[in-house]
DNA sequence: ATGTCTCAATCAAGTGATTGATTGCTTGCA
DNA sequence: TGCAAGCAATCAATCACTTGATTGAGACAT
């Protein structure tokens, strides 16, 4: 991910879905190294080792080249989400889950945060890539919402919270300090327990919160 | 800012600095409208009303454009802070003050938040763009964060809330639900009293909320 | 007269995409 | 087992623009 290097030394022939799949994970280091504003077909195929007409036999355009990263972006998450186990897990267990999975993502996967912000920015210009990208972040924030509304009516959190916009609370806080200069994880670990502060329900202890 | 119209029938002269900041202004325009990926210097030339040669003797390089719009950006900024008397008032009130702002960009200032996120994106990869942008940003928070924490000293806000991660968590929430498909007026009020309650020192009744 | 500003034409390099020939792989048949 | 056929995959060369930027002449303002 650091040389500019192609991915593997490429057999002559590979299927159609590694090859794809070869393009997408090439495109999304290229995406979050130079954005969209700076993606070349030719710097992929580069990336991939292959011939630009190569590229352009598996992905016939530019615009189905950023639906296939959009999608393996979608699958990247998804695998994500199901690696750990949720069930039995009390609210605020569930949300410091949310919080370790994004902690990792800003650790050795932060190429993936940079090109779903990078797809973020131009879902808001470009209606079919909104169609993709809504999904993923709405489902993303009722996941967490759910978690706040069982976790309020739970009494672990304040009884005050508005499940919906608490929720972008909490992912707009986490999206943002991965743009910010001092995205460390000292940093990120005082702002998720800030964010557990500022749900938690001020007429529970500290024993409380510990006993579960 | 809806018709790609020339911005004005321009006099065939014009000083250089209304030229620039005309130039300026629909570069901001387009930005909004096309992200830096789909930005032309033919398509600002054409929606000054200008020749193209006649944009770069204003404006020597695509790099300085963008850098003047950061600067014309950063002057917005300025000018809408400067906007309201800060003096004698309590941290809540501030706040409100910052939410107020917010929300007056979010109506029909919109193409400022759009440019400043495109900038933002683009910051992550220029280090020039985030020399620009970071003071900005920087700042913003900053004055937050003091805020929050003079709140909490004045016990306004919540005793164990730490201003840094705090602010970021206003800020993020702002900006991230700037791009969310659901940006109402009625969806930022909501979330407004949200980040209120998420700040807000518990040991306070309402009614000693209201006499400040 | 001089300096600033404007313009049309042009440059050189880059860009997404195409074309047609070749190569590689698999399968079926003698 | 070997060969031929057919399809999938690959490539170099090329196309038809597009793009940021430049050049040199002319217009404008003082």
């Amino acid at each position: 991910m650091n040389a500019p290097t192609p991915l593997a030394l490429s057999a002559r022939r590979e299927s159609g879905e590694d090859r794809r799949a070869a393009i997408a994970l090439a495109a999304r280091d290229l995406i979050a190294e130079k954005g969209f504003e700076g993606l070349r077909t030719r710097d992929i195929a580069e990336r991939v080792g292959i011939n630009i007409a190569t590229l352009h036999y598996h992905v016939p355009s530019k615009e189905a080249l950023i639906a296939l990263v959009a999608e393996s972006l979608r699958i990247a998450f998804a695998e994500q989400s199901r690696a750990h186990v949720r069930d039995g897990l009390t609210p605020t267990q569930l949300l410091e889950l949310e919080f370790d999975d994004y902690a990792e993502l800003l650790g050795d996967k932060h190429v993936l945060i940079s090109v779903m912000t990078e797809l973020l920015e131009k879902a808001r210009r470009d209606a079919s890539i909104a169609a993709a990208m809504g999904p993923m972040m709405g489902k993303w924030k009722q996941i967490v919402a759910d978690i706040l509304e069982a976790g309020r009516d739970a009494g672990e959190f304040r009884a005050d919270l508005d499940p919906a916009p608490a929720a972008q609370m909490l992912v707009g806080a986490m999206m943002g300090f991965s743009k910010s200069p001092n995205a460390t994880p000292q940093n990120f670990e005082r702002l998720r327990a800030e964010l557990l502060r500022a749900i938690r329900n001020p007429d529970r202890t500290s024993k409380e919160y510990q006993d579960e």
